[in-house]
DNA sequence: CAGGTTGTTGGACAGTCGCGCAATATGGTC
DNA sequence: GACCATATTGCGCGACTGTCCAACAACCTG
């Protein structure tokens, strides 16, 4: 019987969440699942969190959360739009089997039966949404970009990535990671008036 | 106390599954749903199927392959190819809290916990994609479609369809099923090099 | 009309879930 | 060392799930 902080507890409860939602799945993820991997009683994850819902939707937060940050500070890493560009398809495009982008499917499934998850989802997707739009404004000015709607290019763009990504991880082998990334890259340089290879070539300065 | 064929109860129950799955999605139809959907008992369920993951297994089949063919078939009565690119948008944008599409969203989650599921998931969404390709195959013949790969074409496009129907189903207000529909046809446009409103304005021959 | 095959019933069963609560243990404060 | 706030326990509750099975009833055959 170990006591923390709240604090502390409150933040090993989110991380036994991770863990345990890695393994199985947000959906299937119990309290009883929770309590267990921190070795305490299932009571205990009660009286820090109201509802099941809210540490779920924590534990889901923690990892988009930590991608979306690590994703931005690579983008702002560059002085080149189209090269944070790439860095964005690169960050995104995943792995067959990816455990970090099978939680977003499990949040996207997850989101009309659990307000908390979908309050999350849509808020991290938003910011995503927000980092691209960004970043086109950017390459309106400073490189060669042509876009009048960059919000709607923005959203096209993620929606893009997001399907693809999706192909990848629920599907394995219809599409492979390297087309995935080619082809969202592809539509950019169309949807941003970007000469054919301008985000492919490995030229994007 | 209607006694049936085993044939025709058997097809009855996965009806009954398929429209319980519609109204309330595939994860939370019960073996009790279904049969109440039928009226008759839920032991009749467990008379014909062994386990009730073969009946949502069944029914999400049948859901999935129901929506292709009105669509294939809705697309098949037009002669003109952006007309029946159209049909697949119009089709495919789902309403907010859209439950046949939720289906969709459940199988991509589930797909890698259930090979059944993904196999079946995996399946109709090649066909979904044949259907596209097919429809730009024709457009570059008979109308004015320029495309050098009609294959990676239709996953540009179906993967962005499916990602724009996402974020509608999954977060509800972040686009409009209108944007999502608008979207989806002014990128195609410019995917297959039509003019600007080709697809949007109505003039689609 | 009698008999047997089998479609169908309806409830029992064991398990799961989220959640609430009284009792208990712990660590810091006086 | 006594005391108190509170972190933690462990179990109970009601509602739900899939699965099973003995009894019942409908239809076909003779």
């Amino acid at each position: 019987m170990v006591r923390m902080t709240p604090e502390h507890r409150r933040a090993a409860i989110v991380a036994a969440a991770l863990a345990v939602a890695r393994r199985k799945g947000l959906a299937s993820t119990t309290v009883r699942d929770v309590a267990a991997e921190m070795g305490t009683s299932s009571g205990l994850v009660h009286h820090y969190f109201e509802h099941m819902d809210d540490v779920l939707a924590a534990a889901f937060e923690l990892v988009a959360e930590e991608d979306l940050r690590q994703t931005a500070e690579s983008m702002a890493a560059t002085p080149y739009p189209a090269e944070a560009l790439v860095r964005f398809f690169r960050a995104y495009a995943p792995a067959e089997a990816d455990p970090a982008f099978q939680l977003w499917l499990d949040a996207w499934a997850e989101a009309s039966r659990r307000p908390a998850i979908k309050a999350t989802s849509r808020r991290l997707n938003v910011r995503w949404h927000a980092l691209l739009e960004e970043t086109i404004r950017r390459g309106t000015g400073t490189a060669r970009f042509r876009c009048h709607d960059p919000s709607g290019a923005a959203w096209r763009i993620l929606s893009l990535v997001d399907g693809l990504a999706l192909q990848v991880v629920a599907h394995g082998t219809t599409i492979s990671r390297a087309e995935a990334f080619a082809w969202a890259a592809e539509t950019s340089e169309r949807e941003l008036g970007l000469p054919a290879g301008a985000l492919t070539s490995g030229r994007t300065r």
